[in-house]
DNA sequence: ATGAAAGCGCTAACAG
DNA sequence: CTGTTAGCGCTTTCAT
């Protein structure tokens, strides 16, 4: 039924182990003798079995990339940059997601699905303590972390702490003094991009001389919903905000919504600014430090790769690529 | 090293076939047994070798899901409701994205690296001609496609025709009679959601005696830049249209900035409709046809596994969901 | 440069 | 209910 290397073999008058010298590049053999075995693989649209393949090398050809959800701007931005990089090398994708560590119900570490089954593997944004994270590492399989840093392992992203103090910067160099954050996740609770970028915010405010009133942050849980209600709570306040840092776009996002809500313009009455880059940002006219997400995900499959290759220890490589300030419509001068 | 079936076998004291009923679930196997197996297999961290099992099985356990891109709202909302599932099903998900067929460059097709390694098929808007389609087919996998129609593969997707003419019918309901249309992809060449949204919109037009003026359909290629010169192409018209139907989220959001840029405000001056339902629209206020994206893709992957699972040629199905008119601030009655 | 042969680790009859 | 025994289709020494 289905052709085997056997078939391709006795058809092309040589062993099993020619063939598979030949058909996989590899060198002791004739030139002549490949081509024709080549040609007569084609002929016989022989595809090789991967899983015979596997079972035999102990290689899956195979990466998994595990991230927290599927859907939404930044992962499959992202998770576009590994793909390209991996289908280029010829390697399988095995997308899993992990619910992110606030789900409810935790789920099934992803460990066990992927401990046979590929060659290395790919976070996204999965913070240090992650228990998740931790139990892919615990595979002691080639890792390359997106958004996160931990020793001894491939990383690549932004400098966080840089990024917030960008943005910081632009409002306060616009004049700003009361300056409002909306940060995502409880800040401190695990060691990236919101506890980073909270650091950033901070420090430069504590430099500037400027008081980061408590009153002023807020959480907007990375969501656009989120960061509505936060903003919305912002403006409760006796004493407003003249400007609000949201840790990413679709925060921001949110918080001009809720302006808006309020017959409030975002720039002329409150500046807002963001973190991403977010494709719509410059439909919004946000004003944003900008990431480039999808040369993340093409960064870390490359580290991926060449620690997969060079099969022995080699060092993992610590990528930051530089993001940048884009001034936009939503920031300007406070209005008094 | 690795530890092995044989070694469960051994230090259960039974035989690696029972091991292999025991772990596997399979009935004829004593319950004591059963839990004997498990606890030791647990206890020596044994975890099956997919690649040994695929071999010997002929099941690969996977799913390939293709796709012309994994990044953008509405390819990775559908992942999100396939990964769900397939997660939940306990099948592992290949991500392969092929270039759309517009592509300057031809990829390669996905069929070969399909061939021998996953049980079955998912695709993502991908026309019923396209050349990667067909090759996908070619494979005679169980297949279920999203947002494509093709008879005998099993289908998810939304009345196209319908939500057309629905947002055609909510802009002539508000009174306009000048309609302008921004189509994706030329109509016609494939018969998909362009042509079938492209139908539906002339249809009603027709049938409310209006005219569909030549002048008035422009191509913004499902992006919002695309849709953005559209759209401006669209001002530049000697008589402008009142009200525009763009046939996604996207493009529309591309026609709204471009009314910006023009001095207009969407609603007021020009209306704006979408079809989609992007997580933007409430945000920008924009007037949709609402379909559910995720559960489309929930819908296909259980249909597929239904499919895969009755191995017996399961009858495919053929799941058509409900749309829903949003209506928002984009549109509104004509200004004169 | 090529071939022979021994597995890789599991599943699936087939017996018992 | 459980064990025996062939493979599944390829890769990989080890010879030649």
């Amino acid at each position: 039924m289905t052709i085997t290397i056997r078939d391709v073999a006795e058809a092309a008058g040589v062993s099993t182990a020619t063939v598979s010298r030949a058909l996989r590049g590899l060198p002791n053999v004739d030139e002549t003798t490949r081509a024709k075995v080549k040609a007569v693989a084609l002929s016989m649209d022989y595809v090789i079995s991967p899983s015979a393949s596997r079972l035999a090398s102990g290689r899956t050809g195979s990466i998994g990339v595990v991230t927290p959800q599927v859907a939404g701007w930044y992962f499959s931005t992202v998770l576009s940059g590994v793909e390209a990089v991996l289908q280029q090398a010829g390697m399988d994708l095995l997308l899993m997601s992990v619910g992110d560590e606030s789900s409810p119900v935790p789920r099934n570490l992803v460990a066990p699905r992927l401990n046979r089954r590929v060659d290395g593997v790919i976070t996204i944004a999965l913070a240090p303590q992650d228990a998740q994270l931790q139990s892919v590492l615990s595979l002691h399989l080639p890792t390359s972390l997106i958004g996160a840093a931990i020793a001894g392992v491939s990383t690549a992203g932004i400098d966080d702490v840089a990024a917030a103090r960008t943005a910081t910067q632009h409002l306060i160099n616009l004049g700003h003094r009361r300056i409002a954050v909306i940060t995502g996740a409880p800040p401190g609770e695990f060691f990236t991009a919101p506890h980073a970028r909270y650091l950033g915010f901070t420090d430069l405010m504590r430099e500037a001389g400027l008081a980061v009133d408590p009153a002023l942050e807020t959480r907007g849980y990375f969501t656009i919903a989120g960061a509505e209600s936060a903003m919305t709570k912002l403006l409760a306040e006796r004493e407003r905000p003249t400007a609000v840092f949201a840790m990413s776009d679709e925060m921001a996002f949110g918080a001009m919504r809720s302006l808006r809500n309020h017959g409030l313009h975002p720039g002329r009455d409150v500046s807002v600014i963001g973190i991403d880059g977010h494709d719509m940002s410059e439909l919004l006219d946000l004003t944003t430090v900008a990431q480039p997400v999808q040369e993340l995900g093409g960064i870390a499959a490359e580290a991926l790769m060449r620690q997969i290759r060079s099969d022995d220890g080699q060092v993992p490589t610590h990528v930051q690529v530089p993001t940048q300030l884009i001034v936009r419509g939503s920031t300007a001068p406070p209005a008094n």
